[in-house]
DNA sequence: CTAAATTTGTGCTAAAGAACATAGTTTTCA
DNA sequence: TGAAAACTATGTTCTTTAGCACAAATTTAG
């Protein structure tokens, strides 16, 4: 019984935020040679290792971008909704992508190749401030996630996972059903803990009537504990 | 019998290494506006919360830019040398510092504010891309080290920390010793581990010949042996 | 120069969390 | 639709590493 999920496609200038500082030759620019992509739920968009080639927005679903460590043992380090930006840090940096991305349902990509990308870079001041900012943003939160994996303690790290993904992907109408269904790995895998524990902590957490869950739907009950827990570690 | 250190004032243009893609009016306009601070050893040159104020320019000594978490416990996130910059990711994200920078001997900074920092960002693209590739470096770097510090165990974890100093700031004339002489503390909340284990774990690699130790002076011994420590985790 | 404070070193204990095994459940897809 | 694969759940064991406590050594400061 999957939801039969009707996304309408928003065009392109509708998707990508930084739209509104590009020049009217940029946009026509970008109209002529963007390209869209679609993978299906798992499949793999850009691999750690590999040359970056384009600047990515997503269009429409969810995808996860992590790292694959030592023993088969996976760390996402960013949770993408439509409009945000990726691929695009290797171009600049000129280097393999640092990251592997996969799509956690189907979903469709924006690509802008990165010769295209790099030019509007280098001539459009806005434009690039706008990558600037973003890189800003992403660096004090990739520091701060490190503190965060280190030091909590497993139950702090999932209530901060938890919160993380209502924060990111909102509630449904229900007013409590976080957005997003992870399976218990992908959730250890975002949280730096075998499946297990991420299984284990979730059922306590149920106990303590901080959450409820329904197969992979999760519901917050108690968001101000969950605070709580995730702010002592 | 502290060594009188008789470390040349480089001038800011020396220093500045994204000098060269400034305007001439935009040089002056630095020349006329820079400052120049001194810090002594352990002295706090930016906390964690303040508001930012300047791009800093590390001109002469070592800093370390770090994390407080819980109870305690810090977690450095940079080290950095004459010529790098810090204190300006707050100013483009118009936020709070997200770190505490700290010398870690006698320093000297130069300093250019916020607002002269920003027009110069908004005007010169060439200015603007350099910032972007060094937080495109930087942003790779750290969720690297979330990887490192989550994953790997203790052993690797100060075996990578040991290269990353030589790598970092090289060997002194002998062609072994590290040169930068840390407290055991902070090589362990640089490779997030506590002050004991740091101790513990340098009397092995002590013992198993990788490095020698005399006071806060290491010698790598067996840089080979390390890398592989480092690599496996 | 001496007392106080900090840093380093070592041993012991406890707790957190990983690893593994196994079984039940759900999903996938041929 | 039915078999295989993937995911979820739970119990048990074992390792790693944090958390003390305390002593020795070194540094700092009055």
């Amino acid at each position: 019984m999957a939801k039969r999920q009707i996304s309408l496609l928003r065009s392109i200038e509708d998707v990508f935020t930084f739209w509104d500082v590009l020049t009217h030759d940029e946009r026509n620019f970008i109209q002529n040679s963007y390209t869209i992509h679609h993978y299906k739920k798992n499949e793999v968009i850009q691999c750690e290792g590999d040359e970056p080639t384009h600047l990515m927005i997503l269009a429409i679903g969810k995808v996860k971008v992590y790292k694959n460590g030592f023993g088969n043992r996976a760390q996402i380090v960013r949770m993408l909704k439509p409009g945000e930006h990726f691929g695009y840090r290797a171009i600049i940096a000129n280097e393999p992508n640092s990251t592997t991305v996969t799509a956690f349902e189907d979903s469709t990509v924006y690509m802008i190749s990165g010769e295209n990308f790099l030019s509007i870079l280098r001539h459009n001041n806005a434009f690039c401030y706008r990558f600037l900012e973003e890189l800003s943003f992403d660096l004090a939160e990739s520091d701060a996630r490190t503190v965060n994996l280190t030091q909590k303690h497993i139950r702090g790290r999932l209530a901060e996972s938890l919160l993380f993904l209502k924060d990111n992907y909102g509630l449904e109408e229900d007013g409590a059903t976080i957005s997003i269904y992870l399976s218990r790995e992908d959730l250890a895998n975002h949280s730096n803990m075998t499946t297990s524990n991420a299984i284990r902590t979730l059922a306590s957490f149920v106990n303590e009537s901080l959450i409820a869950m329904d197969g992979r739907k999760i519901k917050i009950i108690d968001e101000e504990k969950l605070r709580k827990i995730s702010k002592m570690g």
